[in-house]
Parts: structure tokens; C-alpha cells; sequence
DNA sequence: CGACCGATCGTCT
DNA sequence: GACGATCGGTCGA
């Protein structure tokens, strides 16, 4: 039996977004809705580091009502509707007035696979049932209505189950659908797993 | 394959 | 009134 814990404040807390978006690689995602317990382990994310990154949305310090749970203490949840369409899953990072963020792109589903084809209305289970941050929320039932939700609740928490990724089975690479953020879109600020079928867009 | 396009709506200008 | 931190289907080479 390998040792099994709840990440805390002291993990969220953490000044270095990158490093805690890379950090976050091979950590299992859970969720807890309504009894229904679907989990996945992060094979894919991207840091957002607040008023200096231009593909942030609290870029130049922007706060409005939307993005006021960034700017709370770390270990939170962000959530947000993109393209009308697709909620968009973060873990906000760093202290609290700091308003740092790793976007979970894409996740291997481990529990609850039964309710993940349910949710995604897929039939059977494939790559792309947790591929991409869009299908991650929809599989683990993650909503707009859970922003704000505290990563310590049993709703949604990250655990670390002793699984470990080698230093050379992590890439790291520009991130994807951010070209209207200049330079800043070419930061090295998503990390991948090398090889993992789960992963979105390109990864070499 | 890759390129393109439609869906769909809250948020900000 | 325009525009996304996207996805999946379709079309053509």
C-alpha cells in the first residue's frame, strides 16, 4: 500500500506557477458529485502567471467578477465558460492577491468511467474521453457552478498516490490556442507527459 | 492526414 | 456587438 495524500494550502500556495503546473503531472484529479466518484490522473496542464502573462485573463491586474477567485488564496477552483461552450477547468495558485492559475488540459480516467461515457455521451472509452480541457470538465462533471470550490472539499480535490513521472518523460512546450498573447504565447508554460495518448494537441 | 467551420453564450467594450 | 485558454464533424487532397 503506497502512501495516499490530499494535496493542501502548502502545495497550492506555492509562488512558482510553472513549477506547480509541472508539478502537477502524474497527481490524480477527483470529483465527488451527487455520490458519483470519477477520478484521473494529469497527464497534461498550463500555468497562466496573472498581471504580467498576456493569455492570462487577470492580465495587467484585470479583476472583474469573473476572475475576482483568482485572486484568492491558492487551492481554489476557476471555472469558466469558453466559447459558450466548453468549461474550463484551473487550479488558481499562489498567495492570496496574486492571481495565478494551471489550466488541467487533459487527464488519464482512472474511476468512474461508466459515469464519464455518460456524461460525454460517448459509447465506448477512447483517447479522447478525458483529451483536452473541454472534455476533461464534461467527464468529471465539472460546471461554471463549481467555481469557487475549495480543492480541501470532497467535491473536487488533488491527491498525490506516490506515482512518479521521470524527469525525461515530461515535456514541456509553448501553450496551445493563446496566438493573441504576443510573445508571451510562446512561453514554455505547458507541460505534457511524453507519449501519453491522453494528451491534447501536438506532442513532440 | 490537414484545413475549415459551426455550435453557443457569458463577459467585456 | 464581438469574441474566446475548444471540440468534433466534414471536406478535399
Amino acid at each position: 500500500m503506497q502512501k495516499i495524500k490530499k494535496l493542501g494550502y502548502s502545495f497550492y500556495s506555492g509562488t512558482d506557477v510553472v513549477k506547480i503546473a509541472r508539478s502537477l503531472l502524474g497527481k490524480i484529479l477527483i470529483t465527488q458529485f451527487n455520490g458519483i466518484v470519477t477520478s484521473g490522473r494529469i497527464v497534461e496542464t498550463e500555468a497562466y502567471e496573472g498581471v504580467t502573462d498576456r493569455a492570462s485573463h487577470a492580465y495587467n491586474g484585470r479583476r472583474t467578477s469573473r476572475t475576482e477567485i483568482m485572486f484568492d488564496r491558492g487551492g481554489k477552483a476557476y471555472v469558466y465558460l469558453c466559447y459558450g461552450i466548453h468549461h474550463l477547468f484551473n487550479i488558481v495558485t499562489n498567495k492570496k492577491e496574486v492571481p495565478h492559475a494551471v489550466l488541467v488540459r487533459a487527464v488519464e480516467p482512472l474511476e468512474g468511467i461508466d459515469a464519464m461515457l455518460k456524461r460525454t455521451g460517448k459509447k465506448k472509452p477512447g483517447f479522447t474521453l478525458t483529451r483536452g480541457p473541454g472534455n476533461v470538465s464534461k467527464a468529471l462533471g465539472i460546471a461554471t457552478s463549481h467555481c469557487g470550490c475549495d480543492l480541501q472539499s470532497k467535491e473536487i480535490c488533488v491527491i498525490d498516490d506516490g506515482f512518479r513521472i521521470s524527469k525525461n518523460n515530461i515535456v514541456a512546450s509553448p501553450r496551445i490556442g493563446v496566438d493573441y498573447a504576443g510573445e508571451d504565447a510562446e512561453l514554455m508554460y505547458r507541460f505534457f507527459v511524453k507519449g501519453n495518448k491522453y494528451v491534447s494537441g501536438k506532442t513532440a
